[in-house]
DNA sequence: ACTTGATTTTCATTATATTCACAAACCTTA
DNA sequence: TAAGGTTTGTGAATATAATGAAAATCAAGT
């Protein structure tokens, strides 16, 4: 059971991670795995899979290691919602429409239910399996659609325009891709996500590595 | 000058955020700026803007601030290698070719030489500017056209397959969208950027989020 | 020249995240 | 049942990052 203590956001993350590779060797039949060997899936040290299970309150009792089925479950349970968390995208351009491709159907408990844009050929169109419509028409089909969750890929002028727009919908939490910084309220959890940003780092590390 | 002083890897990202505020400034018009000016635009607090530029050996003498110009000047030292830095984008679905389109002509000093990709009807193609050659020829075209960093948006078990031809090319740096953990030497810096994590990060907090 | 007010600089503190080191639990095998 | 070898679980130590608060600097007005 997943105790109430603060969960740290990078355990949050890996917890993403270890689900991933666990659903996967689910489906190669395995059922028992140790830490180490989660870890080295994922390029990290074992006490640290072992910390990050102890925080969310996980343990084996056997000493095979732990058990894939219940840890999926049990991460589960700290991540996942009870009720599917409906999720919108705006703007469609071609990293919106990556995005959505890519992500459609893969999670159960999160679903891309719309997309906006202002492009007149995408209004109205069906893309990669999810309704487009007008932004003009944006609070009224988030309430309509209960949309908690947004992914933001639009030009970041327009989505400055947006930000009320955003805050008065009750949406909770933004996964934003665009280069501009967004001020919402507190109530609102923003994981920003710069594409450029990361290159420029890579570029730096690239620049500073000896030959 | 830059000292040759270890640097915080947010301190290089909030650098690259920092530049690119700086230079929209710049362009309309303004020549200083208050440490509490910029950290505003980033939402982020003076004195984190302040360390960062302290750690990188920048200072202003005048009270009116710092020197927009100066400061770009002074940061892309700091980033920007002498010489250009050639990228390739391995992989162009729409990932590739939004990462490509948005990208280039933003940076002079980083620049999207080619891509690849297995699909024929991409072959030979050019796609938003960029050459995009068989996968195949990997490790030729790498080095004819001395790339240095990568840019990997190509499915997970292909990028698996790709690491040794990799780490034979010589490349010092990746930026990695496969959610795939590809087991690098350490000469090879690697950003791992994972859209899936993310997503399911922002679901927590909405989750957690009291309505 | 002095005072005021705003800013930078720097040192100290707190918070967050990771690693170390080892005890306890358990399986296996003799 | 006892010993050996793994593994987990976790307090303590370390490393990394963010924040707070005092001291120093300067510009401008008087």
């Amino acid at each position: 059971m997943y105790s109430g203590n603060i969960i740290p956001e990078k355990t949050i993350e890996r917890l993403s991670e270890y689900r991933r590779v666990l659903l996967r060797l689910k489906d190669n039949g395995l059922t028992h795995l140790y830490s180490h060997t989660l870890a080295a899936k994922l390029g990290i040290t074992a006490v640290q899979v072992r910390r990050d299970l102890m925080l969310i309150g996980f343990s084996s009792d056997t000493k095979r290691g732990y058990e894939i089925e219940n840890l999926i479950e049990f991460i589960g349970q700290v991540l996942d919602d009870d009720n599917i968390i409906n999720v919108a995208v705006v703007g469609m351009g071609k990293l919106g429409q990556a995005i959505t491709r890519y992500f459609t159907g893969k999670r159960a408990k999160l679903k891309i239910v719309c997309a906006f844009d202002n492009d007149p050929r995408k209004i109205d169109a069906i893309l990669n399996d999810v309704k487009c419509y007008n932004i003009e028409q944006f609070n009224q089909i988030i309430k309509e659609q209960n949309v908690r969750m947004l992914i933001l890929c639009l030009p970041s002028n327009e989505a400055r325009r947006l930000v009320p727009d955003i805050i008065n919908s009750g949406v909770h939490g933004i996964l934003n891709f665009t280069s501009a910084y967004l001020n919402f309220p507190p109530e609102i959890y923003v994981e920003d996500y710069d594409i450029i940003t990361l290159l420029e780092k890579v570029a730096y590390f690239v620049k500073n590595s000896k030959d």
